[in-house]
DNA sequence: CGGTGCTTTGAAGCCTATCAACAAAAGTGG
DNA sequence: CCACTTTTGTTGATAGGCTTCAAAGCACCG
């Protein structure tokens, strides 16, 4: 089903050999680490099922593979989708290192979804039985969990406003700031940011057409808001954007919610 | 800030009179009965601040009033919804009697939103601390009212993949079997419905114009997917119309999720 | 070198918004 | 109850946004 993939299994020793230094899931450990947790995650090692390597672009499908378990990213990227009845398929959200990629499963055990992994990613595969005993003795690591995923949700409902009634250059800007955005969480620093992305993801993403990404795009460029180098992308004064299209950072200390 | 509203007291005879047989919250019990629950809502009934009769339409701001309580409506008709950052309104959510109209508080206090009550809608505020302390004892009903919730989070999901993806004449057909079913759950089982909604309020909700929601409309009608008479609409063949759409309904027995 | 996948560009046409005006309905005050 | 104001619904003309179809340019890789 997923064609011939190049996809050899990542050696286990940081979860094989036990209680020890080096840190399972460093990125997932960061990120919980900004959003208040402050132990380690030595506790949540025996939910750890197995852990991949990928080489080519590789889907998961909610129906088929491991639908049982819970996906953190800890290299790479990867997107949760959606096929539409007319056969158009609709990208849900992205997911940069240390993130979860289906947390709903967690509390739900019959939320699918499925999910796309670009090249060059690792995955932890989680047991949900497994995590929910871990994490039982663990409140506070649970509760970070859960700011971190409030965190996500928000910044869901807020591009998906901005996606339903913005016209398509405000559309395509959120969803830049968002990957922005998810790269910070996941520690990156630099201005420059790689697109890892295809225009035609990037369509799918925002509702509209790849020819019509493209076009945007060149117009961004062209007004000064985006500068591009072949893989990067790079958002010269996104603060003014942020100010001008109200986008909202929810991952650290801001603490209330939606309005105008 | 809301006008001069025509706002008077709900009498709160069935809330004070104690343990007796009239339910409190009637709407909400049958909802969460059929999302699995047996038990009765006396249990929850101290956590009731207050009731509300609403004479017309009547804002709730988030930073204003109220900001801490959960909204449990009772009769009527409300909807969630947030500015954009040029002025123009997004309509979150709808909800019909029985409905919680921001749950996500519940579990996340700093969760703010604005809920709009239509005119003729009776509404029970909710303490979220006392209502815990209720659910504390009482796993089942907090079981059943979260699946109810996850219920109504897919069909978000649903809807607003449509509404990003598809053409108008297809978000509009989505949401008006969103409005079916939720009064479906409501224990409405009429093929005719009250629609109560202004066309201004279907553009805001859908991501169109008020005169572009009009002209879908009467195509609807003209293509006998839709009927109307003032203040009621139906959908004479709804099952071809969800069929075509790919629609799904989470509110029953449907247990599987997202995909195609 | 020829594939393959992604990007870019052009032209045509549909979809949707905007503006403006009016009809219908509903609320308001006498 | 009627006259009045305000809101909501309806319709036309026009312009711009976005999609579709088609083709060509580029980059990467075997």
């Amino acid at each position: 089903m997923a064609g011939r993939a190049v996809q050899k299994e990542f050696d286990d020793r940081s979860a094989s050999i036990g209680s020890a230094d080096p840190p399972i899931l460093p990125h997932f450990e960061r990120r919980l680490a900004s959003a208040g947790n402050k132990a380690s995650l030595t506790s949540i090692a025996p939910a750890i099922v197995s852990r991949r390597s990928i080489g080519t672009l590789q889907p998961v499908w909610a129906d088929v593979e491991n639908r049982q378990s819970i996906y953190v990213l800890e290299e790479g990227l990867a997107y949760s989708f959606t096929f539409l009845p007319g056969g158009k398929r609709h990208i849900d959200d992205i997911y940069g290192p240390g993130a979860i990629c289906n947390w709903a499963r967690f509390g739900s055990p019959e939320y699918k979804c499925n999910i796309m992994l670009k090249p060059n990613s690792r995955v932890a595969i989680l047991d949900p039985a497994r995590l929910q005993d871990a994490l039982k003795d663990n409140l506070n690591l649970l509760m970070a969990i859960q700011r971190h995923e409030l965190a996500r949700t928000l910044r869901i409902s807020q591009r998906v406003r901005a996606l339903i009634s913005l016209p398509a250059p405000h559309r395509l800007a959120i969803f830049l700031l968002d990957l922005r955005e998810e790269y910070h969480l996941s520690g990156h620093r630099e201005s420059w940011l790689p697109l890892v992305f295809t225009q035609e993801e990037m369509a799918d993403l925002a509702g509209m057409t790849e020819v019509h990404v493209n076009r945007t795009l060149s117009k961004m460029v062209d007004a000064g808001e985006l500068e591009r180098r072949p893989g990067m992308y790079c958002l010269p004064n996104a603060d003014r954007l942020e100010r001008q299209l109200g986008y909202r950072r929810f991952g650290k200390g801001h603490s209330d919610a939606s309005h105008a």
